[in-house]
DNA sequence: AGACGCTTGTGACCGCGTGCACAAGCGCGG
DNA sequence: CCGCGCTTGTGCACGCGGTCACAAGCGTCT
């Protein structure tokens, strides 16, 4: 696995595997948030997030030491400061590429603006989709992408493509700066180094359970590569 | 990590993140098989695929020597043989559970069916949503799940419920004798040892990339818990 | 003030997964 | 029939991640 330069001073650089729970925790913490709870300890935490206690603490205590001994941690502060390290204290302009069934799905699913991600523009390459409403956007041409990126501060770019049409908009995305890609489509897409790339592949699910069912093994949560 | 016992007679138990990898082994296969080309490399495969050709060679190693060296492996064998052990030479019958926006996007999505998941019954709580038709199905109440697991076979259940219904619908699934389940919703679901259970979160997903964004480092294809 | 109970933070160990590098082996050409 | 080139299959070593178990430390009660 390619290690990166330690090139940000931050002295405790945070393991992909935390990274990768912490929006785990963070749901955690707003539940208890809402009941009111001042203080959680790391085994709560744990049963709320579906993981073991000893890797809730190891992974909090990669964010610094706020938890207090005999008590627990407080909630408030917990919240604050895994947002803060997520970057939800800051907006993140998504914009969705590709409008069939799946894309007008996220366009319209409330678990993205419910996190503090909004949907700022609707892409699609097909003509008689561009000047369609969905929910309240329209539907533009893939030619603005560069502008409406430059614009209106794109960050984030969800591929909801065909799988052959993938690469060839991550390439524009690329291209029109944007630096994170989700990419939905059901192929291997190439970005520069400097992009950070996440896939989400349904077909895929299934067959690693189908897997498991066919041989009578279970199927752990974890995704993978 | 809980190891399972080997109560399967195989002698060769596949790593889970081989397990997890197959289904791009697969695609990359069948992209291959569509251009008429009858032998690929470890190398080539590996290209296809997005990952290391040593990794390639070890992980189908795990299905038996399928290759022949100076010369690669047989894409027709190697399909037959990857989609046998990924359980597609079987029926899996799915039945999707909620029918907001994800749920109809996943209902007549492609991408399902092209694998081979067929979806034979859709489900949801609201009884002003039974009797819908979405795509050629109609939309069905929740109290008779058990029957209709029963008479479809039905072999994995996609929850696309709200939060707060995830694990009542998973309940009812493993009840009627469910034992795959895919979950879509943004909430810790708990299912007994020995069903299957993965999940995909989409918000977690922007969440790491903007975690990745905030402190400039890159955030890598994999997914985890 | 002192002791006790509870919870964090972390040192240590262990096992999986990864990638390198090479030996084994197949096929072709001379 | 022998040698050469190419590709597989794998032994090995290393590092990340997970878990255990315990010391450190806070608060409370007597």
């Amino acid at each position: 696995m390619g290690r990166e330069e330690p090139d940000i001073p931050e002295a405790r650089l945070i393991p992909e595997a935390t990274v990768a729970r912490l929006p785990l925790y963070y749901r955690a913490l707003l539940q208890v948030a809402d009941q009111a709870i001042d203080t959680v300890s790391s085994e709560q935490l744990a049963e709320l997030a579906g993981v073991n206690a000893a890797k809730v603490r190891k992974d909090l205590s990669y964010l610094g030491s706020y938890g207090t001994r005999g008590v627990g941690y407080d909630v408030d502060q917990l919240v604050r400061e895994v947002s803060r390290e997520l970057g939800l204290t800051r907006d993140w302009p998504v914009a969705i590429l590709g409008l069939g069934n799946l894309g007008r799905a996220l366009a319209n699913y409330r678990g993205f603006s419910a996190r503090g991600f909004r949907i700022v523009a609707l892409v699609d390459a097909d003509p008689a989709k561009v000047g369609e409403r969905v929910g309240d956007l329209t539907i533009e041409p893939v030619d603005g992408l560069r502008a409406i990126v430059d614009e209106r501060r794109v960050a984030i770019g969800v591929i909801a493509t065909p799988a052959d049409s993938a690469q060839a908009v991550a390439d524009r995305l690329v291209a029109a700066g944007v630096r994170a890609i989700l990419n939905f489509a059901p192929a291997v897409v190439v970005v520069p180094p400097e992009v950070s790339l996440r896939k989400v592949d349904l077909a895929t699910e299934l067959q690693i359970l189908s897997f498991y069912q066919q041989h009578g093994r279970r199927a752990r949560d974890g995704a993978g590569v």
